[in-house]
DNA sequence: GTGAAAGCGCTAACAA
DNA sequence: TTGTTAGCGCTTTCAC
C-alpha cells in the first residue's frame, strides 16, 4: 500500500504538504498542489483511514444497532440509512442484539473502542440505562422509534407519531362508512396506535367496545387469530384495524379462510407499509412508517451533533401517511 | 478515555509490559500480571481499537456486500454472519450495491482505505474484475452463492447446491404421486434448480413439456401469472414446482383465487424457506435453503485466510433440504 | 508556501 | 521478567 511518504517523495516535498493538498487546509502553490495530485493518481494512493483515525480521533463510521437486522421493518430502514450515510462518507456497522442486554452491552463496548463517531440505535434494542451511559460520556446517539419505556428527555430522538397513524386508519374506514370496527394491536407497545384510532373514532361518536379489541404479538398467526376471535362474534366488526402490517395480512388471510371476501364483507387497514402489503392479494391498504424520510432525519441529527460537539438533546417526529390500496372498501 | 499509559502508570510498570498482559504474549510475572488487570478493572481501560489496528495492520471489521439488505434472504443471512463474525470478535460493516458497479466500486474503495480484514461478498453485487482486483491484492475474499456468471477459479466460493435442490423437490411430486407438474423458473438465473427438477423427473421417466415451463422474475406477481397461464391449459398441471418462495406463493394466490384448493387441487412447492412461507395458509413446502450454515461455512472459510496469510482459493456447496408444509399433496 | 517534529495509542523487536 | 525504542500512517502546530 503506498503512504503519503511515498507521495511526498515522490513529488520531491514533504508529508506535511501532501496531507494539506489532500485535507485541503494550510496554503500550497498552485503548483505543488497539482504534482501532487498527479502523483496520487499516478501511485494509486488511497489515505490510510486508520491512521486517519488515530490522529484526527474520528473515524468516518457509524453503528446501527437495532433488535434484528432479520425483521424487514428495520433492514428497509437500514439500507435507507447505509445509503444516507454512504453518501456523507460515513461507513456503516451493523450491529444485532436480539433484544440481549448483555449482547447489547458487549456491542456498545467493542464500538467505543473502535471510536466510532455516531450511534443509531432503533427502539428496543438496548437498555436505557446503556443509552444514558453512552450519550454520558460524550457518544452522539440519535434514539429512533423508541418505544414507550425508552422516552428519556436526556437522549435525542426521532420517533414516528403513532398517535396519528392510528387517527389516520380510523378516519379512513370512518369514510368509508364504517360503524363496527375492531382493532388487533400488540399491547402495551402499540398503545399510541390504539388511542389514536380510538379516539378519532370517539370524535365521531363510534366505540370501540372491549370485545372488538383484541391482543396479538405482531406476527402473522396473531393477526389470523385475533381475526377468528372477531368473527365469531355474535355482531360482527365490518373492519379490522391491525396495528402492525403482518398482523393485518393475518387477518386477511382469516378472514378469506372462513369464506369472507375482503374487503367486500370485511376491510383490513395495517401499519408499517412494508414491500410485501403491497404484492399480496389483495393489495393491503395501510399506514406507512416513511422510512426514507425517518433514516434521513436520524442520520442528519446524528450528523450534526459529531460535527458541532454540541449535545442538546433534540426530538423530532415524522408523520405517517395513509396508502390505499385493496383491502378497505365502502361498508356494506 | 484512559490509555495503555495511564494503566501502565496505574501499577508502576511500562505500557509494554501492560500490553504484553492483555495479548498474553511475553511473559510476565504472575504478581504485576494480577496488578495490571486490577488495575485495567479499575481505571475501566479499554483498548483502543484503531490505534491497535494501526500498530498490527487488523482491524477486526469484516465487510458484508450485498445488493440490498432490504431484501430478506439476504437479511436473514447478515444476521447469521453477524452472529457467527461477533462471537469470533469481529464487527460487520454493511455494504449495499444496489446492483450499482459505481457504487461497488466505491465501497471497495474505503474499504481498503480501511484496513478491513476481509469481504464477503453475496452473489451479484460486484462485479467480477472488481472481485479479482480485490483477491489480486491479497485481500481475503469469499463469494457467497455466486450466480453463474461469477463462477472463476480464483475466488473463493461457498455455494448452494442448486441441483440438487431441484431434484428435491421433484423426488418429493413424484413420491406424492404427481405425473404433471410445471415449473416456474427465473431463467436463466435459476436455470440450475430448473435442471435439477427436470433430472429428476427424468430419471423416473416424467417429462416436464415446453408447455408447462413459466417464466418469472422471483416476484410473487411473476409466480401469479405463470400460475394462471398453466391453469389455463387444457390439461393442467397437479403441482407447481416455483424456483423461489415468492413465486410460490403468488402461485399458492392464484390457485385459491381460482377456486383450486392448495394442495386438494393444486400442490405447490418452492425454494428459499423464507420465514414468510410458515406463516402463509397452506403453510409453503418448500426446498430450503440452510442459512445458518452458509453463513458459519462462509465466515470459517473467510476468517481461515485472515489468520494463515495463504489464499490457495476454495470451493464449498451447501446442501439444501427440503421442508414439508402443507402445500403439497397426494395427487388426484 | 513548505518543512521539521511531535503525537494519536498501541505493538513488537531487542536490550537490560 | 521488564524496559527501551522504534515504528504503524496520518495530522497539526510552529518555525523557517
Amino acid at each position: 500500500m503506498t503512504t503519503l511518504d511515498d507521495v511526498a517523495r515522490h513529488v520531491g516535498v514533504t508529508s506535511a504538504t501532501v496531507s494539506n493538498v489532500i485535507t485541503g487546509k494550510g496554503s500550497v502553490s498552485e503548483n505543488t498542489r497539482s504534482r501532487v495530485f498527479a502523483a496520487i493518481e499516478e501511485l494509486g494512493y488511497q489515505p490510510n483511514l486508520v491512521a486517519r483515525g488515530l490522529a484526527r480521533k474520528k473515524t468516518f463510521t457509524l453503528a446501527l444497532v437495532l433488535l434484528t437486522i432479520a425483521n424487514p421493518f428495520y433492514a428497509e430502514i437500514a439500507e435507507e440509512i447505509e445509503r444516507v450515510a454512504r453518501q456523507r462518507g460515513y461507513q456503516l456497522l451493523l450491529c444485532n442484539t436480539h433484544k440481549d442486554t448483555t449482547i447489547g452491552r458487549e456491542h456498545l463496548k467493542a464500538l467505543s473502542g473502535r471510536w466510532v463517531d455516531g450511534l443509531l440505535v432503533m427502539g428496543g434494542s438496548l437498555s436505557v440505562p446503556d443509552m444514558l451511559a453512552a450519550a454520558r460520556r460524550g457518544q452522539p446517539l440519535v434514539l429512533c422509534v423508541p418505544s414507550e419505556n425508552e422516552q428519556n428527555a436526556a437522549l435525542s430522538v426521532v420517533d414516528i407519531d403513532f398517535h396519528h397513524a392510528g387517527e389516520l386508519a380510523a378516519r379512513h374506514l370512518l369514510e368509508l362508512g364504517h360503524h363496527r370496527t375492531a382493532v388487533i394491536v400488540e399491547a402495551p407497545s402499540h398503545a399510541l396506535r390504539w388511542e389514536g384510532f380510538r379516539t378519532a373514532l370517539a370524535t365521531s361518536g363510534v366505540a370501540l367496545p372491549t370485545e372488538y379489541v383484541q391482543y396479538g404479538d405482531s406476527t402473522m398467526q396473531s393477526g389470523y387469530q385475533g381475526t377468528e376471535a372477531l368473527l365469531a362474534l355474535p355482531i360482527r366488526p365490518t373492519a379490522i384495524f391491525a396495528t402492525n402490517d403482518l398482523m393485518a395480512l393475518g387477518a386477511v388471510e382469516a378472514a378469506l379462510d372462513h369464506g369472507l371476501r375482503v374487503p367486500g364483507d370485511l376491510s383490513v387497514v395495517g401499519l408499517d407499509d412494508i414491500m410485501l402489503g403491497a404484492h399480496v392479494r389483495p393489495p393491503l391498504t395501510t399506514v406507512a412508517i416513511p422510512k426514507q424520510e425517518l433514516a434521513k432525519q436520524a442520520i442528519e441529527l446524528l450528523l450534526r451533533y459529531i460535527d458541532s460537539a454540541e449535545s442538546e438533546p433534540v426530538s423530532l417526529t415524522v408523520r405517517p401517511h395513509l396508502v390505499i390500496r385493496h383491502s378497505t372498501a365502502g361498508a356494506i
